[in-house]
DNA sequence: AACACTTAATGAAGTAGACTCACAATGTGT
DNA sequence: ACACATTGTGAGTCTACTTCATTAAGTGTT
């Protein structure tokens, strides 16, 4: 097996355990997964429209609508009205909120300390390197949708799926 | 900022896009992610009875269940008798299946020569090395559960949300 | 100024995937 | 033979997500 095929495979096979953990650590902080990339998109932004974060967090508008719902319950999140423009509304962290994401953001790194903290430096740097520019060039990939798969003439087995 | 944090953070960051681009390549196979995966476990593993399959998946039986259900209503598993035991229920892919997923596997690999294909063997190698030690470990992370995320108390903000 | 057009957020309705709990059928050990 | 464990699934619920339609508000054109 070559060596490009082995790392991707790699990194799928680590995806969903990536996943399970920030859902456990959202969890722990009675979040969901989907509401904890709210919260992160929030800190990492600042305030932002409800158009903006859901483009930030890659769902459509209507579901950062009930996300930021259920956020503003829980009173992680605000809406606010923004001045420049009646139409939209600006979604803000509480305060409380904003530390209790710190302390999260912490634990993380307390676990990425144990996960890599004994690899020698030059070899993080080059994962990261390598990382990034999966990131980057995977990021091309899901922006041109499908066509990385259409050069390879797709069918299910039967066709029995309800049609639409 | 530390390059542990650093290197975990990329990766967080990268895990939806993985996981966005299997269900791209899933759905063009007129699949979902989810079913995607119970076909690649039985892809792996060759016939094998709904308990291990949801172990291999990481999902309940109950939600095997519901998964070998829509793929059997599509023609890609076929549930058979265990002669062994007659409680138990053997799934396995159809041959029409097997070739399906052949297929979209050879699209993986394409994408992957796209991706990494021009980064120097060493730099994959130390990758691999990198990300196999990391699964390793966060396989330990989450059979532990929430243990990592103990260490600091943690409370959301306001607790309204619904009691159980 | 009035018109058409676009954009922002959300209501309504539906689907998929995940969970828990309960249960009948079957297997296993004392 | 009896208690206990295991296997798969029915029933019911929840979250996240989608599309389509709607209301309100901004933008541009004549």
């Amino acid at each position: 097996m070559d060596l490009p095929e082995r790392v991707m495979g790699r990194l799928f096979a680590l995806a969903p355990r990536l996943v399970e953990i920030q859902d456990l650590g959202a969890r722990e902080y009675g979040m969901s997964y989907a509401r904890g990339r709210v919260v992160a998109a929030l800190h990492a932004l600042g305030p932002v429209k409800m158009r903006r974060l859901s483009q930030a967090v890659g769902v459509t508008p209507r579901t950062i609508t009930g996300l930021v719902d259920a956020l503003e319950a829980d009173g992680w999140v605000v809406r606010q009205a923004d001045p420049g423009d009646r139409r939209a509304t600006i979604v803000a962290l509480t305060p409380a909120a904003g530390s209790s994401f710190a302390r999260l953001l912490q634990a993380y790194s307390g676990l990425a300390q144990d996960l890599v903290g004994d690899i020698p430096e030059a070899d993080l740097r080059r994962a990261i390197t390598v990382i990034e520019l999966i990131a980057d060039r995977l990021d091309d990939v899901v922006r041109q949708g499908t066509a990385a798969f259409d050069a390879h003439p797709a069918r299910p087995p039967k066709d029995l799926r309800k049609k639409p």
